[in-house]
DNA sequence: TTAATATGCAACTTTAAGGTTGCATATTAA
DNA sequence: TTAATATGCAACCTTAAAGTTGCATATTAA
C-alpha cells in the first residue's frame, strides 16, 4: 500500500469525497450511507466506495446501528496534511519566489 | 477540465511528484529536466509528464535556456490548499472529534 | 561538420480510479 | 409474515493516470 501522506492527499482529492467529508462535518453528527448518497447523483455504490476511501484515510469514522451505517467525520488525519504544507510556508510567503535565486544564478 | 483546487490536491497526491516539487524547493534554484529525471528510476518522459502536472497545477515554472529548460518551484498555489485546511482545523482540535455529539444524538 | 546532449511529440501498454448494475441479506415497518 | 428499506458483495465498464519506447529536432561541444 502507498504510505499515509498519499492516501491522506488522494483521499480529499476527489471533489465528490471533499464534499462528502465537508458535510458531515458541518452536520456535526452523522448521517447514514442513503442520507449521503440521496444528496448526490452518482449511485449508492459509487458513494459506499467513496466512502471506504474516505475511512480507509481515517477521514471518516463508522457506526453500525441496525441495518443503518451512520458515518461521521474525523478531521485529525488532516493534521499530517498540515505539517506537510507547513514547511512550505516560508516559501509562499516570498516575494520573490525560487525565480530570484534561480535568475541570480542563472548562466549568461 | 477539473477546478483548481481538485487540480492542486491531484498534482501534490503523487508522491514522485511531491519529491520533484521538494527537490526543487529544497534547491532554491532551477534543475533543468535531465537533472531531475537523472535522480529517479522512471524514464524522462516520464519525468516530463510529471513537470507538465506540475506546471499546470502552478506549483513550477520552466524557463528555457538553449537546449535546456530548468524548472523551479512556485510554492504560491499551496496557499489555497492551506486556506481550504484552516477551516478544518477547529474540528482536528476537537478533542471529542464529531463522535461525540455523534454519540449525543444517536437514537436508542 | 560531426557527434553528443537535451528535449518534444506521439503512440502505446498497464494499472488504477470512478462509476454502474444485479443480486443477496439483514433489519425494520405494515 | 410480508413488504420495504439499508446495505454489502462482486462483476463489470470506461476513462484517466503512470509509465514506456521510438523517433524527430534543436543546441552545444569536439
Amino acid at each position: 500500500m502507498q504510505d499515509k501522506i498519499t492516501q491522506l492527499f488522494k483521499a480529499i482529492a476527489d471533489p465528490t469525497r471533499r464534499e462528502i467529508f465537508h458535510a458531515l462535518v458541518i452536520t456535526g453528527s452523522a448521517l447514514s450511507i442513503s442520507q449521503i448518497s440521496n444528496q448526490f447523483d452518482i449511485s449508492r455504490q459509487g458513494i459506499t466506495k467513496h466512502i471506504k476511501t474516505l475511512e480507509d484515510a481515517g477521514l471518516i469514522r463508522l457506526d453500525n446501528k441496525g441495518r443503518e451505517r451512520f458515518c461521521y467525520a474525523n478531521a485529525k488525519p488532516l493534521k499530517e496534511l498540515n505539517t506537510w504544507m507547513k514547511f512550505y510556508e516560508q516559501f509562499w510567503n516570498d516575494s520573490l519566489d525560487n525565480l530570484g535565486s534561480y535568475l541570480d544564478n542563472k548562466p549568461s
